[in-house]
DNA sequence: CTTCGTAACTTAACCGATAAAGTAGGCCGT
DNA sequence: ACGGCCTACTTTATCGGTTAAGTTACGAAG
């Protein structure tokens, strides 16, 4: 049992050639009925499984996806690439994971690698440094699908799925506003990344929609990760007035403003408003939720790879196609434990 | 510039043959100094990148792992998936991802088609469910490497890295009680799966140190997600009497057992002692943060890719490993956010 | 009766590499 | 001068499939 059956050791055992069988396997319609029968009873009784490096060599294809992110070990990333998975192997196809740990260097050579590789298209979330467009611009002279999901390169020419960032974050601010709040800053993400550029247009625009100032001292720019709230939180500490409320890029860039707040100023746990955008599944048990602008990660990911699917399926390269999805927002009072359902749902459609 | 430059494209160019390209590319002795130097030069300059799924077929090495996991979205896993990403891509290997969302029969399905991929070995992490032994029979049979990590199938006869749950949860429990509680619960996994039996060993020896009774009525079996400490703790509200402390025996159990709290019985968040088995990032920032039995996450990642490497690169197949890792509790007394230099450090290692 | 078409296979080529075996030419020693 | 031995390549085979181009035999049509 220790070697494995090949398409060759079914054809010699019934005397005929491994094209028969492998156009029988196959159901091409040039082998008669009662061969492909013949064949596929002989090869699961051999217990025959084909060679799938063998296949994608000489079919071009690998039925394999690329998928590069910034970081895993990330409520909203992690929650992506698990529709991702399930999506792409629901479709047949498998993925190979690469984290470009927020680097644009390694999200490079993860990316030639991938190509090298011969995956059938790319899934990519770019990193937050600024990219090396070389890349990119190799995928598409090789015309190798990709599709950019929640972090994309604009105007590189790729499908891209996105989220609704100025609005998400408008509809959040004007929230926060509506309900009193007047003195609101905001941790924000990098000017070169898309997602800080419009999350925080959205937040500008609520204040302004509002007539309130943007008091510069409380914009704080720099990241998307803990440090990065901790770090803007204690250098708001230092500023003379202090905000009722903070509206944080990401969801790990709150936790950092929570973390500062609990070793500087334990005291403003109960008065200073928190809000991110994103949130984990965390947030929707703990003791201490607060606001935040719920992602629609689960339809990204599906979405994401039915779009790759169809550049890779379909036969035109039509122009690159563009998705927005709209947030919504999780307040204090339409507050609630995620659906037990849908955990019963996401769990029937993978068995 | 569309079409890919191949081997023979460069033997071509040059009028010698591709074998010689090949071994040139990859420094084979028998190519003159001179050759090798003229062939890499010729080879960079017409952007030529080795074809991997031809080098799999026929050097029947693919550098590619295939890793199993029964959740993605989850503290623990996530992290883990991080690191073994990780190490493996610093080791010249890829990993194909893999999810089986608890479920016996989606783990067989995705072992048997990472088999088929060629993958050089696999991680796997069992789901709870019963498993199916004859996949991990077949993988025996035809001598494919495997490491289990966290959860693993005794008995099966592979090697295996695991976390000392029973002494974590001793060490955390007997800690609870030298802290002066007595009325513990313990909302447990299943028994089938190792962690549950475990973790709730130690619970009970901890208990039975300090000659403590185990009341059987808060000691709830069922499940390592947030649902069942939900459900767990809802249902010991109904008990007459209230623990002063629970034990969850993972991290998202245990903040179901806060979402049940907040939304059954509020008043008991700051009287009733939360512990659990794991930790997720969040904790580490949050406001409310809880005694947590921190396990090595990174080092489980980075250690289970070296041994499935040295079993796929090493000569004899010799006696399965099996690692044990220690937990370290996270108590209020050490209780501190996690080090800006682990974060760099993990950066520079990625760059 | 010849011709043509078609069903059902078989042969030959190819995918892009690697591995093993073969072969010139140069240098050496005797 | 001749066999032996490197050196540096080249030839040939192989990995396990897929695709395109034959090849038979048989039945129907003209």
């Amino acid at each position: 049992m220790a070697k494995r059956v090949r398409l060759i050791d079914i054809a010699e055992r019934l005397n005929i050639t491994k094209v028969t069988v492998s156009k029988a396997l196959r159901d091409q319609p040039d082998i008669s009925k009662d061969m492909r029968a013949l064949v596929k009873k002989t090869a699961a009784e051999m217990g025959y499984t084909p060679n799938l490096v063998a296949r994608s060599l000489s079919s071009q294809r690998s039925h394999i996806l690329g998928v590069v992110v910034p970081k895993i070990a990330h409520p909203f990333f992690a929650a992506v690439i698990d529709a991702i998975q399930e999506e792409a192997t629901k479709k047949g196809y498998g993925i190979l994971l690469a984290v470009s740990n927020e680097n644009a260097a390694l999200e490079r050579q993860h990316i030639e690698r991938l190509l090298a590789m011969r995956v059938d298209g790319l899934l990519v979330s770019v990193s937050k440094q600024q990219p090396d467009l070389s890349v990119y611009q190799q995928v598409r002279d090789m015309h190798m699908p990709l599709v950019f999901f929640d972090r994309q390169i604009e105007d590189a020419g790729f499908s891209s799925i996105t989220i609704d960032d100025r609005l998400g974050a408008f509809h959040a601010v004007d929230h926060l506003i509506q309900q009193g709040y007047r003195k609101i800053a905001h941790i924000a993400g990098t000017h070169d990344v898309a997602i800080g550029r419009e999350r925080r247009a959205g937040y500008e625009e609520a204040l302004r929609k509002h007539d309130l100032p943007v008091f510069e001292p409380w914009v704080i720019a720099g990241g998307f990760d803990e440090w990065h709230g901790y770090d803007a939180f204690v250098q708001i500490l230092h500023t003379d007035a202090l905000p009722d409320a903070v509206f944080a890029v990401t969801f790990p860039v709150g936790l950092g403003v929570y973390g500062a707040m609990r070793e500087h100023a334990p005291d403003l746990l109960d008065t200073v408003q928190i809000l991110t955008f994103g949130d984990g599944e965390v947030n929707a048990f703990y003791p201490y939720p607060h606001l935040c602008v719920r992602q629609p990660t689960q339809e990204m990911g599906h979405r994401a790879v039915e779009i790759l699917l169809a550049e890779i399926e379909g036969t035109a390269d039509g122009p690159a196609q563009r998705v927005v999805l709209q947030t919504s927002l999780v307040t204090a009072q339409n507050y609630r434990l995620p659906s037990r359902d849908e955990a019963a749902e996401s769990l029937r459609l993978a068995g």
